[in-house]
RNA sequence: GCUCAGAUGGUGGAACUGGUAGACACGCAGGACUUAAAAUCCUGUUCCCGUUAAAGGAGUGCGGGUUCGAUUCCCGCUCUGAGUACCA
């Protein structure tokens, strides 16, 4: 042979391995460049064909830049905590870290062999306890972190205790939980510690929260929302259903803005960037609130007397519904005040549970405007809320007084007295039907909507909510009460795949209740309806037939008003409109503007009234952070009581403990609870005692892939993540290649990550990759054989039986094509029997005939050109080593489908095979020779010749006759000069802007040149 | 439905800023070498018409437009791929 790729190949690589020639310095005069590719999760099946491809692309360019005279950081390691290796655990009982070394092995014997320049000295592991001790230590940063809205940024969680200190809860502006109270000063330093650690669990960056997860049963764990594709399971494609759990969330949210915005500075594919806004999903609109109204019943209509009537007359069936109930389930505490207090023995008229506005009191004295609340009974709450209807009701011009139940029950007289010395010196309350409550009081008590059109609010002619919103029951009336039940109904049982054939059609139901509209006060009546998801803004619309499809076939089908609103929609017998042209109409205040007016007109009135505010919403979501699995990072947590404590920082890493099995235990516990003294316990040099089990949950797959590109700066440190120093010479990812199937899971949390250590002070840039590039997905291209059957025996002498099962007849595929097609005459598929089985096999042709062909994949390593080889055809399927073939051409031609790479289509192209026969130069070269690195394309080991060949003739540049190397010290001619120096230019441009695969042709093209002048 | 990307010979693809469409390679056809095959080398290869050679016509998914000139820019449509989805 001439060309010995293998001698060349094997002398190089051991060269590079025993000179360590990729090796770099955190230190140079050079300028840095670093170029990253995903690292790969090492799964048992190796690597295929399409795995290489963005890696020989970051290869290639960073030995380009390294000869630009750049010091270049081009590392690899392995993500390698993940759930396949832990499944093969829990069927074959052998431990994931040993499944996982000889997968890595392999990956790197096939990465080697491949010729990369990788510098293997920085190489990380994220399932080693060296390198996921600074995971966790991260995990423990984000803990003690919260989010500050006003620097916008992340803080120490320090801060917000010195905030708290000082001035209570008030100014602070934080992302946080919904939940968050409000207290003063003295309160907070009233807390208990347990108290106080609830309070703040509630700020951090990582906090445990019971939330609605992606639960899937056959994996035992929680998925995240980018994990959980159409009700499935990404991996393994099993169904999720949702569960309530206690569980780790990262406050990713917190960063929706600044991930939005980071996107303008970096040079991303665009459709990458689409995808992550997309996935924030920020929407600009408002908040509305409707508040409630009664369903006008004749009969209460007629009675209602404005001194009594004190409720909100939204609201006055549903809260006479509960009043009622209320007296019938009071308790002894109400019972006993009632006895002292009916019958006007205090001398005034009191009520028992009364409605007033949006509330219910316990006892009221309408004359005097006094409300007696008994703690413990149906508004048996939080302090909190008490607070806010204290207020709510004093704005109402009443006086609250609150007695607690063992009060009423041990001094029933001294009660009784102070209500009635209360009474007697109150003045008589004024009556003022205008009341009305302003923003944030009286919470629960109206319907709040989200709405990107507030423009569009004089078209609102009904509100729907999600089935499951959290009034539907109180606002269910009796009469309606079994339709909106057996709607409920109806809705659980249709599963997503349900509700997604069916986006055409809408459905719901009327609650019998009713909203004020917050301008014209307008009776709106509230329906629901599962086209209105809970999950998204207040799980509330309102609903604007006129301006929106969905609400306009809504109102369509349950005969609602449709109300014009803009002059320039059309065709509302048809359709809904949703333009934002023309002007105004029906509209009261807004007549006559435009859109932009009419939005800012629109919010500044609701702001005025109390009824709404400007509000920008996000579909993204905090993510789920804890996983039910084992083989994943320990979270550094213990447990004391209910409340999570970090561990000591001196104690990481926590270590992965052994188990005797890799599933959950009996009690329903992840695998972590079968470990033995999973205990945490700890005495500081202070003195203070630190004990508690530890947390059983491990962290997801994307724990250690999200910051794994500092660890490269610096990989052996055990003092830090990274030194300082490294990350001030390396700083970011200036190329970063990988798939664009990380869009919304690694690359965002990996930005979300970065922003956060940038805030706390670790990192320097914003943004961790500068430049990324998405190689296109190398799709599998299978080959297929054409297996024809015969409908009767006219064939061939032989019987029926015998050609079926004996003598399968598989024909070429443009005979089965023209076949399946229709387009072959008998008498041509006759003669072609004829010519290539001889006249003799035939009887008489049948004129009616029907041919039934199937279709079946076949090896594509035994397909050359896509002509079948049959001697190997005959091994690789010995049922058919008898066939007849009808060919075309003499040759069997197989037919060709691009589908996913994968065993079972015979399809996959192991990098091996190729090297084995052509060597590492002709894969890589023909890699990037098969198209522009970032589109998709079916993986075609035809044409590899080709490239095969251009080495062999590069080769032969350089070599004579008998394949003696041979160059010369002979002035260059100015033709040789001249290709030389077209080729080094062209390559250079075409390098630089990643289209390889035209810098190989011109590579092609010079030596073609060259080897002509020689 | 929405968003994004794309559509060029038998195939993968090239044409970078509007300037000779089809580079480079595969495949195919013919030829040389060989007893033969493989390998190698040479020639041809967008389509149509035509041919000794030529000459001519059409042509970058479809229909329009801008321009001296359009694969490239603009408008409308068709199809393919990807992402996403009752997101208010």
């Amino acid at each position: 042979m001439d060309y010995q790729f293998r001698e060349i190949e094997n002398k190089w690589q051991r060269f590079w391995a025993e000179n360590q020639t990729y090796k770099v310095k955190n230190s140079s005069d050079k300028p840095k460049y670093y170029v990253l590719d995903m690292f790969p999760y090492p799964s048992g099946a190796g690597l295929h064909v399409g795995h290489p491809l963005g890696y020989i692309a970051s290869d290639i360019y960073s030995r380009y830049k390294r000869l630009k005279g750049f010091n270049v950081l081009h590392p690899m390691g392995y993500d390698s905590f993940g759930l396949p290796a832990e499944q093969y655990a829990i069927q074959t009982g052998q431990h994931p870290a040993v499944t996982t070394e000889e997968n890595i092995n392999t990956y790197r014997r096939q990465l080697d062999q491949i010729g990369f320049s990788f510098d293997w000295s920085r190489e990380v592991r994220t399932s080693d306890p060296g390198y996921y001790k600074w995971t966790q230590w991260i995990f423990m940063k984000l803990f003690n972190s919260w989010y500050n809205q006003e620097s916008e940024k992340a803080e120490p969680i320090d801060t917000l205790i010195a905030k708290f200190e000082r001035n209570g809860s008030e100014g602070i502006i934080a992302v946080a939980d919904d939940e968050v109270n409000t207290f003063s000063a003295a309160d907070w330093k009233s807390f208990t510690e347990e108290e106080k650690q609830v309070e703040l669990l509630k700020y951090r960056l990582t906090y445990l929260r019971e939330s609605t997860v992606n639960w899937c049963p056959a994996l035992g764990t929680v998925l995240a929302n980018d994990e959980v594709k159409d009700g499935f399971s990404e991996r393994g494609g099993f169904p999720v259903e949702q569960k309530k759990m206690m569980q780790w969330s990262m406050r990713i949210t917190a960063y929706a803005d600044r991930l939005l915005q980071g996107l303008n500075d970096i040079d991303w594919p665009e459709p990458l960037k689409e995808m992550q806004r997309n996935w924030i999903g920020k929407s600009v609109g408002a908040l509305v609130r409707f508040s409630l109204t009664p369903n006008p019943s004749p009969g209460e209509r007629g009675t209602a007397e404005t001194g009594y009537k004190t409720a909100d007359p939204a609201l006055w069936d549903i809260l006479k519904t509960h009043s009622r109930q209320n007296r019938k389930e009071s308790t002894v505490a109400e019972d006993l005040l009632w006895q002292a207090l009916r019958n006007s023995q205090t001398g005034f008229k009191i009520r028992r549970q009364h409605a007033i506005h949006t509330y219910i009191a316990d006892f009221i004295c309408l004359k005097k405007g006094l409300i007696i609340e008994v703690d413990g009974g149906y508004h048996a709450s939080n302090k909190e809320s008490d607070t806010l209807r204290t207020e709510a009701l004093n704005r109402l011009g009443f006086e609250v007084i609150r007695f607690s139940n063992e009060e009423v029950i041990s001094k029933t007289i001294e009660v009784t007295n102070a209500i009635r010395g209360k009474l007697e010196t109150l003045p008589d309350r004024k009556i003022d039907e205008t009341v009305s409550l302003s923003p944030g009081e009286g919470r629960g008590e109206a319907i709040e909507v989200f709405t990107t059109r507030v423009d569009t609010i004089f078209g609102v002619t009904f509100l729907v909510i999600a089935p499951e919103h959290e009034l539907v029951e109180r606002l269910t009336t009796p009469e309606h009460k079994d339709e909106i039940e057996a709607y409920i109904i109806q809705t659980k049982k249709k599963s997503e795949l349900d509700r997604m054939a069916d986006a055409k059609t809408v459905s719901g139901a009327f609650t019998g209740s009713y909203a004020l509209h917050p301008f014209t006060g307008e009776q709106i009546p509230i329906w629901i309806a599962d086209y209105v998801l809970a999950g998204y803004g207040t799980g509330a619309v309102m609903a604007v037939p006129s301006g929106d499809q969905r609400d306009w076939l809504f109102a369509t089908q349950y005969h609602l008003p449709i109300v014009q609103i803009l002059d320039a929609q059309k065709d509302l017998d048809k359709q809904g409109d949703p333009t934002k042209e023309g002007r105004y109409v029906n509209s009261h205040f807004l007549d006559g503007l435009k859109y932009k007016e009419a939005t800012a007109v629109a919010v500044a009135k609701l702001e005025d009234l109390g009824k709404g505010k400007a509000k920008v919403n996000y579909r993204l979501r905090d993510a789920i952070f804890g996983r039910q699995r084992y083989w994943g990072e320990p979270v550094p947590v213990y447990f004391k009581g209910d409340l999570p404590h970090l561990i000591d920082e001196s104690d990481l890493p926590l270590v992965l403990p052994e188990v005797d099995a890799y599933l959950p235990t009996e009690s329903g516990e992840p695998p972590l609870g079968r470990a033995e003294d999973w205990h945490y316990s700890k005495v500081l040099p202070d003195g203070a005692h630190l004990e508690g089990s530890y947390e059983l949950s491990t962290m997801p797959g994307w724990a250690g892939s999200s910051w794994y590109w500092y660890r490269y700066m610096d990989a052996q440190n055990d003092q830090e993540f990274a030194s300082k120093e490294a990350i001030e010479y390396w700083k970011d990812v200036d190329l970063y290649i990988g798939g664009s199937e990380h869009a919304t899971g690694h690359l965002l949390y990996s930005r979300f990550w970065n922003k956060f250590l940038k805030d706390v002070g670790y990192v320097i840039e914003e943004e961790p990759f500068k430049k990324l590039i998405n190689q296109g997905m190398i799709q599998g291209r299978s080959n297929f054989v054409y297996r024809l059957f015969l409908d009767s025996a006219h064939y061939l002498k032989d019987n029926f039986e015998l050609v079926q099962k004996e003598k399968p007849l598989l024909v070429s595929f443009n005979i089965a094509d023209r076949i399946l097609k229709g387009q072959m005459p008998p008498h041509e598929f006759k003669e072609i029997l004829a010519n290539q089985l001889g006249e003799d096999a035939l009887l008489e042709f049948p004129i009616r005939t029907s041919l039934m062909v199937q279709h079946l994949h076949v090896d594509v390593n035994i397909v050359e050109n896509d002509v079948l080889n049959l001697e190997k055809f005959k091994n690789f399927r010995p049922e058919f080593a008898n066939a007849e073939f009808i060919l075309e051409s003499g040759k069997y031609i197989c037919g060709v489908e691009v589908e996913k790479m994968s065993k079972s289509k015979f399809n996959v192209v192991n990098p091996d095979d190729i090297i084995e026969r052509y060597g590492a130069d002709t894969l890589r070269l023909y890699e990037m020779f098969l198209g522009p690195l970032e589109q998709s394309k079916p993986w075609n080991t035809n044409g590899i010749e080709g490239v095969f060949k251009f080495l062999r003739k590069f080769w032969k540049l350089f070599h004579d006759d008998q394949f003696n190397f041979r160059v010369s010290d002979q002035e260059p001619t100015k033709a040789e000069l001249k290709a030389l120096h077209k080729i080094i230019r062209q390559v250079e441009e075409d390098v630089e802007r990643f289209s390889v695969n035209t810098s190989v042709s011109s590579v092609m093209i010079c030596v073609n040149e060259l080897t002509d002048l020689k």
